[in-house]
RNA sequence: GGGGGCGUAGUUCAGCUGGUUAGAACGCCGGCCUGUCACGCCGGAGGUCGCGGGUUCGAGUCCCGUCGCUCCCGCCA
């Protein structure tokens, strides 16, 4: 084993006496004028040298010039640590080396922030990311990063999948997410777009043969970042051709078991539970819902037909939710303001005291079977929207996510995956007509395929969400095949057979010439690693990410470009922010 | 585009209803120390309170603007 093979975490016992050579970061210095004592630091962990001036003075000299983080490296003899001397706290602490020879490898300046300090501003450890990446946290979490590809890629490989790159520079996207633009000299004033996701090209395998597909595929979008979305984010892109939507769903299953036992944390069981949209939307208020908890919603529409209550009887649908907490007049007043966040008029509500006894200004207007319908145990209080079926869910499923937390219903063991199924085809637009629900590639479900492109209502998809404690992983679906279908998607949502000729032809195309049965999937690799670490966004499961803002605080990126580099392109800026940042 | 939060030594923070010379811990620099491991002890340096303007006898503190960071809504097929 050379000695570059020994790393400052692996010294035991068993090695007692044996002559070792380590090298690492200085992680802390303690001087005590005659013995000098370092921690020395790699990613395995710490290892503690001494050094005795009068057993090698040389190396004792060489030890005081050290200061935090410079590089060394050190031979000596490993020794046993005396009883009252052994470390518990530290795996090597059984052991220390007796350093004879002490190398400085390089030095360091002061560093602008401590790498044992927990809660630096992030704009500055991401400036120096360098300093950060040093740490236990961002060694875990890109190595972690490192561990969930390798078992995905493994699986999918033992699957038989053909991990096939597709272009990063594309034609620019009609609908969806803003597209990054990428201009090219040859073609001045023309614009690649990179590419938002592969979805078209894995579709054109399937019709090419490439009956399964798979990529790590970096993806770009121009918009707003959050806390689990980045300009450029990578996904699991997958498509498989002859297949039906439990195939797909059952690859994904096994990516997420995989990773997991990757990692050595117990893996969800199999399969995970499917629950459909519609059930989705009345039970949890979402399409994405957090099954850590209970606080079902629940169903009062048909009791409350010709309500006393003007509120419940002129209301679409009515729904509430009973919360194991009696709460108070100000308390309630907060969460009307929650309600009101998601959309909600105001909150009506029930509370049961200890005794049993309701008190509510709404009591008086209820009648016997409402109060039977929403009759709760004593101690809770029973919430309640109204209004059209939409907004209801909204706001009990945002009050549901809300006193979830609050309430910490949430076991924090639990890793709830499920999968949301059968998705409407389409939903109504802003402007009153008709628009695809997720993309309009999606195929409708069997039986589903006669809809009027006029009015769709009820006509179903074979679309499929996998989620995770509440967070969207990815989504995916059988796809058409059909090109008489595709057309007719295209018709229901407005766009024309010219437009559609123009902007999708080469599908079109393709789907006219033998294509296939199939579909796929696609999952925010970002946004699983980050729930798998337990970190709040997915930044810290990026090397080199980009703050809220949209620059890179490490490297200052994006810049502003010459004219003349401009010009070549065919480009001129009409303006820009004129602010300088302050550095 | 809209709403909320934050910005004070290198770092993390405190600084009350506006009131002497803006503090602490860690880090940094110097000194002492042979069994420490968050070593200890002594001493020291370090601040345009993000920036600009206003109110006031007086502003870190109040007001307006601005910049930066952050969370959320919009947006993310």
């Amino acid at each position: 084993m050379s000695w570059r093979d020994l790393h400052c975490g692996d010294p035991r016992r068993d090695q007692v006496g044996a002559r070792l050579t380590v090298a690492g970061w200085i992680d802390t210095r303690r001087d005590h004028g005659g013995l000098i004592f370092l921690d020395v630091r790699d990613h395995t962990g710490k290892l503690q040298l001494v050094v005795n001036p009068e057993h090698a003075a040389e190396a004792a000299q060489t030890a005081k010039e050290l200061r935090n983080e410079f590089v060394v490296q050190a031979t000596g003899t490993l020794v046993a640590r005396g009883a009252e001397a052994i470390n518990p706290a530290l795996p090597t602490g059984e052991v220390e080396l007796q350093v004879e020879e002490l190398r400085i490898l390089s030095r360091s300046t002061p560093l602008p922030f401590q790498l044992d300090e927990e809660n630096v501003d992030e704009t500055l450890r991401l400036r120096y990311r360098w300093l950060d990446m040093r740490t236990e946290r961002m060694q875990r979490n890109l190595r972690l990063n490192h561990t969930v590809i390798t078992a995905i890629r493994r699986t999918m490989d033992e699957l038989a999948f053909v991990d096939l790159w597709t272009p990063s520079m594309t034609r620019g996207t009609p609908e969806g997410a803003r597209d990054f633009l990428v201009p090219v000299r040859l073609q001045p004033g023309k614009f690649f777009a990179l590419a938002q996701s592969p979805q078209l090209f894995k579709q054109l395998c399937m019709v090419g043969g490439l009956d399964r597909y798979y990529q790590i595929a970096t993806c770009w979008r121009d918009e707003d970042l959050r806390a689990d979305r980045q300009f450029e984010f990578r996904q699991l892109d997958l498509e498989l051709a002859f297949v039906e939507r439990e195939d797909v769903l059952d690859v994904l299953e096994r990516c997420v078991v995989a990773s997991f036992e990757a990692a050595g944390e117990e893996a969800p069981q199999r399969p995970f539970p499917r629950l459909s949209y519609a059930e989705a939307m009345a039970r949890y208020g979402s399409d994405k819902p957090d099954l850590r908890f209970g606080l079902e919603i629940e169903e009062g529409t048909t009791v409350t037909r010709g309500s006393e209550f003007g509120v419940f009887a002129g209301a679409e649908c009515v729904r509430f939710i009973r919360v194991p907490q009696a709460y108070s007049r100000a308390e309630l007043a907060r969460l009307e303001d929650v309600a009101k966040e998601w959309g909600a008029k105001g909150l009506a509500y029930l509370i049961v005291d200890e005794e049993g006894e309701v008190r509510s200004p709404i009591a008086k207007f209820l009648s016997q079977p409402e109060l039977a319908a929403f009759k709760a145990d004593p101690g809770s209080t029973v919430l309640f929207a109204a209004g059209d079926e939409a907004t209801v869910a909204r706001v009990l499923g945002g009050l549901r996510l809300h006193l979830g937390r609050e309430l910490g219903l949430m076991d924090p063991a639990a890793q709830a995956f499920h999968w949301v199924v059968d998705f409407p085809l389409f939903e109504r637009d802003d402007e009153g007509g008709w628009t695809f629900l997720h993309h309009p590639f999606t195929a409708p479900m069997p039986g589903h395929e006669d809809w009027s492109p006029a009015d769709p209502t009820g006509a179903q998809s074979q679309h499929y969400d996998l989620i995770w404690n509440g967070w969207e992983l990815g989504s995916g679906s059988i796809r058409i095949h059909d090109v008489d279908v595709q057309q007719r998607v295209f018709r229901t949502i407005g766009i024309g057979e010219d437009e559609a000729q123009a902007k999708f032809g080469f599908l079109l195309e393709a789907l006219a010439m033998g294509a296939p049965p199939h579909g796929g999937f696609a999952m925010g690799i970002d946004r699983f690693i980050a729930l798998m670490a337990g970190e709040p966004d997915i930044r810290q499961v990026i090397a080199f990410p980009k703050v809220a803002s949209g620059s890179d605080p490490l490297t200052g990126a994006p810049t502003a470009f010459d004219e003349r580099t401009l010009a070549e392109l065919g480009i001129k800026v009409l303006q820009q922010e004129s602010s300088p940042r302050p550095d």
